[in-house]
DNA sequence: CTTGACTCTAAAGTCCACTCCAGGGTTTAC
DNA sequence: GTAAACCCTGGAGTGGACTTTAGAGTCAAG
């Protein structure tokens, strides 16, 4: 049984994170000793990276949580963690376009200030970001 | 002279956003009437645009304005909006790649997972997140 | 037996860009 | 003249993932 330090220290990660887990539901003690400190078995550490990497695969805790609860419930099935995998892919590749169109925008602000001698007031990166048509697509 | 909601309305913009903006020294009203009421010059539209389109291309608040105030600064020149600029790409540059690692990484689960119709104690995807080596890199 | 490292709780703070609210005053249209 | 639509201020709330703080109890080593 590893205390709250132990655990952090074996996960990479703060024990406050911990805490902080337990009280969104995603990481409890298995028990507790006398005098109230935590104490988490073997499988607390694959369970924080578990959160670790579906984090590093751009769920957030909550929908994290939601993965979790799949394995209590009865009838979920493999395609239901797999639909979810499916849906932050395309949630993922919405905010990389918004990005990439961002990039695009600073491309051409760029390459219209070629030479960066001017004051600030002729910049044709100042002017171009009062224009209406300047700019990429708004960020979602 | 606008008053807010005019401005707001030219602007595509909430009054309570221009109020917000004037709160973090973004855009201040030309002037107010007896009662109070602020009002805003034709510049105010295109300094609202150019925070629209700043935000568009990645900058924060904070950042535009300070690029607002190189304006006000004597030596500062075109080089220095541009060398902003870079950065701004840089830093999408690096967010682009973090998000893209992360989709590789649902990819690779996904296809793990072609056959979806084991329980989720026997889900791949599951497994794997749980695993030292799956998953993205961190996001920063 | 004491010192220092560890743990506990509950609550507040952080960042960002707003939005929403309450409780007023003002202006405009009919 | 009155109702609707507008405006004002200050402050609180939102989401996300924590961190920080304060004050107090507990445990291991020397």
């Amino acid at each position: 049984m590893l205390t709250i330090g132990k655990l952090a220290a074996a996960g990479e990660i703060s024990p406050d994170a911990l805490r902080y887990y337990e009280a969104e539901g995603l990481l409890a003690p298995t028990t507790r000793t006398a005098s109230g400190y935590r104490l988490y078995g073997e499988d607390a550490l694959r369970r924080v990276r578990f959160i670790q990497h579906a984090q590093a695969c751009g769920f957030t805790l909550a929908e994290i949580r939601e993965l979790l609860q799949l394995r209590q419930t009865d009838k979920a099935c493999c395609n239901d963690v797999r639909q979810r995998a499916i849906e932050k892919r395309l949630q993922l590749a919405a905010k990389i376009r918004s990005m990439q169109s961002m990039s695009a925008a600073l491309d051409r602000l760029i390459a219209e200030c070629a030479d960066g001698s001017q004051s600030v007031d002729d910049c044709p990166i100042m002017a171009a970001l009062e224009q209406i048509d300047g700019g990429a697509e708004p960020a979602r």
